[in-house]
DNA sequence: TTCGTTGCAAACATTTTGCAGTTTC
DNA sequence: GAAACTGCAAAATGTTTGCAACGAA
């Protein structure tokens, strides 16, 4: 699908690989401006689409309205904070494999994926509070 | 929050609670267009949303661009069909209580809540392919 | 009579898309 | 030079909101 290097889209890759806020499109967006000022928002769509169809990213859903993207794709459970809405990795609370067998069994459909996500609050607006 | 009686309201609860199919705003307009001719989807939103907030309902998030609402609002897992993007419920396929001292100690956050979000292909479109 | 609830339409926010120009190979 | 990629602005989508009329207590 990705048949051309660009520039424009490594920056996006890169961007992504650089942080673990698990961004959105805006937020990427907003961090490229300043190297590359030209940088129209539907680009990063586009490139996020193209990316995530690839299987280079992945989108981990949406969060209070924004869609948000991680570079990791490995299966991993994430926290969301109620408050501010940022996202964190957890790591070590991870899915049993039985977990795919057993829901095969009880719904009769193939199983091809599972995600874990874990709301609460974070440690920052904790102490806000 | 809810401090009068509505038909509509009410006329939306029972559509959630009579069926199994999680589904949006959108189609719970629909199901109530021709019992209620002059609902209008604004109506429906409103409600939702207070629903929602009084703990009436519950939101299993975003499935393919649209919010989907759950009469249940115990915690319990959801497969959802890659290709007509309908939403089951999953029996006997649920989490331990442990994750959530497991990702507090790992986060250092306060977890107040966890889903668990299968996706696969449902029996239906299993068949067609 | 008070004020919650509604219909309607306009506003809103996020994401997608058409098109003409640019870049990659 | 062909085809992928891009900026821009307009469109599309799902949801929210302001306001005047309606309905419940």
């Amino acid at each position: 699908m990705i048949q051309r290097y660009s520039k424009k889209r490594q920056a996006i890759i890169d961007c992504l690989m650089s942080t673990t806020t698990h961004p959105t499109a805006d937020w990427i967006y907003n961090q490229l401006q300043s190297q590359y000022p030209d940088l129209s928002l539907g680009t990063v769509y586009r490139n996020l689409t193209q990316l995530k169809d690839a299987g280079v990213i992945q989108s981990i859903g949406v969060v209070g309205g924004h869609e948000r993207f991680d570079y990791n794709t490995q299966p991993h459970t994430h926290l969301v904070c109620e408050k501010c809405h940022s996202v964190l990795d957890v790591e070590g609370v991870d899915l049993p494999e039985s977990i795919f067998s057993a829901a095969e069994a009880a719904t009769g459909c193939k199983v091809t994926g599972a995600s874990l996500r874990l709301s609460g609050v974070c440690t920052d607006c904790r102490e806000v509070n």
